[in-house]
DNA sequence: TCAGTGGGAGCAAACGATTCCACGAACGAG
DNA sequence: CTCGTTCGTGGAATCGTTTGCTCCCACTGA
């Protein structure tokens, strides 16, 4: 177990500079907070002392007297998806200034680890948490209750009472799945997250709702919601059904796994292969070709959950039904018309 | 300001345990920490209690007794640089398991939100700190001094005698330049990161030297090292020097820009420009083409600062100077040789 | 002259966990 | 039978900050 040595000098306390500035503890800390009636001198004095002394305010014990400590917790499934990095920055601009830290906790999508995380968390007694809930995550109510106030970002879980912010994912998956099938496509691969994620369900239903409303057979396929799962799910989807002419991106890591996939075919975007993937990313406004996505409104997504923790905190009441964010279809250019006939195909549908 | 509502019951504690075990508080705290004698009734009472009451240990009391926080600070300059991203999961892997939590900071590369976040950090005296500086921080020893165990990584800082692990940046840049030179290149546009960065000094001596070794005129640009700064840089770069068939990204979000700049321009890479980046990302493996990089060994980075960290919580010595990590050339496919001979060019150099 | 008022500041207790110190019991060795 | 050692447990103080309460004092108005 590491103990602690470096350091130096220990630190001034509030006591240090009432020594200082001959006034009592008290008093320091009333200049400090700006509550109560402190005499302009005795500020001056106060203030001279704490530079004088190097005194910086030690949180731990302000926590401990206040019984909760000034900082949010962002507990995210993947810190490599650029999806979780943009959530983060948009959460941290409504908490800054504000005096709430934001401390972002990594998952990587196991309950397991999900669990501890917030263990140690909640040990701190933070003022709130905002959690992207792993795949089969068995968080309770009870689980969630020691933070006072706490959200559910991204994905929701059906059994636990608890305000979530989410995309409105069956009918922008729908969306998307339409406008392959308005190209002229059929068999076209949904390459999903984890079955068993409110993510992967939601967009998997509405696949499958514009797949059966267009009398198209539908074409699932789980993975991990990585680059590298995604692209070997895709060379064995590829394999399974040859006549796939156009697929489906759960999130930016699995379009990008697609894109490899294809690329380690040999199949080419869009002339081969068309593709619609969920949830935009930074290069692929300008990858050749440039990808059509759902974009969800991430920035907007973290402002309105950041918000609910805030409502939260302050005692406000939110409903614990899922508030919905609208996502949007950007068109580039990864779709075009399925590749001409294909000879060992034809007819088979 | 806001105030702490929710919550519920007031959340036992260690005296709460004791009472229900009818044994004495520190009885608890031996049987939780596992020291001193205790008997196995009593454990098994405690234990019970602990239980039947639902206590969970509070951090902020144990942290205020201890005088520090198990905790580190890693504070980086852009969250959404999936360099980053693969730093903290590495960190964050050595780390875990010894009991100190990984907490991630956003300086967004400004000095004014640096100094703010490690003032933050620091009040919670945490055991450690890892941080990439801003562009012209103004960090001292001073700063760093309430940390006892500070790492820069990345970036280093000339005036500050703190331990820290950047890579060969100078050599590998220069095998860089070099990758382009022998491919017959001479105008090679170098789109680097702010001036005043330590990483862009080291980046531009490496590319400056071999340049000047192959007798080649340097063409240096500055940018603010994100993707849309690069994108505007490269333009501008290519409207004065018409004659640039090469460019050398700083990062991955510059390497990026480069590519939606030469996509703007209407140039194809590399027939048009070839281009080598610094520091790989995932979708450059797949990318059409394929992105020769630098790789920057982000994992070895990652355990290597976070070692020293450890090392000097434990009070270890630790050497101040830079420790370097190697960088590796990736060879892929976005180097060619030039086009044909351009007649407004032709012989000018 | 005296009661009333409000500014200014200190005493002491609390928050939750840990730890030095002390006390008592059991027990084996001499 | 006594003494020293190993166990087992509790009392009390401590970490740094905040706050309820109390106290003092100068000033004002009658």
């Amino acid at each position: 177990m590491a103990t602690l040595t470096g350091g130096g000098e220990p630190s001034a306390t509030v006591k240090t500079v009432a020594a200082h500035a001959g006034v009592s503890a008290q008093t320091v800390s009333r200049v400090l907070r700006g509550t109560g009636y402190v005499s302009e001198e005795t500020r001056a004095k106060v203030l001279a002392a704490v530079a004088a002394v190097g005194y910086r305010p030690n949180a731990v014990g302000r926590s401990l007297r206040a019984a909760r400590t000034p900082m949010v917790g962002l507990l995210i499934t993947d810190i490599g998806n650029p999806f979780y990095a943009a959530l983060h920055k948009s959460v941290e601009a409504v908490f800054r200034g504000r005096g709430l830290t934001l401390m972002l906790l990594n998952s990587d999508d196991d309950r397991e680890t999900e669990r501890q995380q917030l263990d140690l968390l909640g040990s701190y007694r933070p003022s709130g948490l905002l959690v992207a809930p792993a795949v089969h995550s068995t968080l309770t109510t009870g689980d969630l209750a020691g933070f006072g106030a706490a959200v559910l970002v991204s994905r929701t879980l059906p059994d636990l009472a608890v305000p979530s912010v989410v995309t409105n994912e069956p009918e922008a998956m729908g969306e998307a799945t339409r406008e392959l099938l308005g190209a002229g496509h059929r068999r076209i691969a949904a390459v999903l997250g984890p079955e068993g994620a409110s993510t992967t369900a939601r967009r998997e239903a509405g696949y499958r709702e514009a797949m059966r409303a267009a009398r198209a057979e539908p074409l699932v396929f789980y993975t991990d919601q990585t680059g590298p799962g995604a692209r070997a799910a895709l060379r064995q989807a590829l394999h399974a059904h040859p006549g796939i002419t156009a697929a489906l991106g759960f999130n930016a890591p699995v379009t990008e796994g697609i894109l490899a996939g294809l690329r380690d075919e040999g199949l080419r975007c869009p002339q081969d292969v068309s593709l619609v993937g969920f949830t935009d990313a930074p290069w692929m406004a300008f990858y050749p070709p440039p990808i059509t996505v759902v974009r969800q409104p991430v920035e907007d997504m973290g402002r309105l959950a950041a918000r609910l923790v805030l409502d939260l905190v302050d005692g406000k009441p939110v409903a614990p039904e899922p508030h919905v964010v609208p996502g949007t279809l950007l068109r580039r250019e990864s779709v075009a018309a399925p590749p001409g006939p294909n000879p060992t195909e034809q007819g088979t549908v």
